[in-house]
DNA sequence: CAAAAATAAATTGTGCACAATTAAACATTA
DNA sequence: TAATGTTTAATTGTGCACAATTTATTTTTG
């Protein structure tokens, strides 16, 4: 009796179930929307949030090295900052040793911002339930892909 | 001799580099910006090769479908593949069972570019520099945190 | 010093991504 | 079966994200 041929195997590596960037791709999009209801309660976009993380650290940063921080250009970040001065949130101002650079200054408004924000992490971690380990292993090797890829 | 005070601690949370969600996020572009070259030479974005990995294993789906698998929804889609219907790489035509779909088919010219993209997915590997166990380490890791946020 | 090169932002244009709303078709049920 | 509710796309509006170009300033170099 003859056996019908084998059906012909898709390369399997073209096979979304294949990539190892799907799943990048929409985690990430994911965890922008767990943040989003925690964000909107202090009108803050995912991108800003992540401006703020900086600024609450450091301050004052120029766009050139808040550029370098988050792996974003001008071209994203120039709207995006001009948005957060209208909300009175930062200051713009050309520094005066080198007017080529735009130092972004963190205002009382978006100083305030940082009690609100305490919670936010936490609530984080309580969404992903992950273990202090698995985090520490994703960090590992996502930072490792960075790297790579940077 | 008096010791100076400790340094006010910041909440180590609130710092960009605790954070195991901009990693993420910034991986997930620098992937969208290394498959950039390759897809350029097929006249592809990154969402719309995803799409074709999907019509080349199943040949057609319904808007409904598709944005189960990629988890996005219409207000994504529907201009995307209106792009993707522009370039005649697929058709969009209504169920005629059920007027409410949408059924997405891929077209000559998109199945075409199967044939082109072969090299893809090894040449990202290659980019990627991660050995098969860190892969699958990976993939299970975001795996897990996509089923806990979606 | 003047010309050329390099640097930092801003601008322009395209394409997602998503919340919220709308519209049409279908299913359910009173 | 008429009214109600559900499902599926499309639409609208906002905000990234990024390539490519432009503008202004600073640095380097001939």
């Amino acid at each position: 009796m003859a056996t019908t041929p084998p059906p012909p195997v898709k390369n399997s590596l073209l096979k979304l179930e294949s990539q190892i960037c799907f799943p990048v791709y929409a985690v990430s999009r994911l965890i922008t929307k767990a943040y989003q209801p925690l964000l909107q309660a202090l009108d803050l976009t995912y991108p800003q949030y992540l401006v703020f993380l900086l600024l609450w650290e450091h301050e004052q940063l120029t766009v050139k090295e808040l550029g370098e921080k988050l792996l974003l250009d001008s071209g994203t970040l120039t709207p995006l900052l001009k948005r957060m001065e209208q909300k009175q949130w930062l200051s713009r101002r050309r520094d005066p040793r080198d007017e080529r650079s735009v130092i972004i200054a963190l205002l009382p408004a978006g100083r305030a911002l940082e009690a609100q924000a305490q919670q936010i992490p936490l609530q984080m971690l309580d969404k992903m339930q992950m273990s202090e380990a698995e985090i520490t292993a994703l960090r590992t090797h996502l930072t490792h892909l960075l790297t790579q890829l940077a």
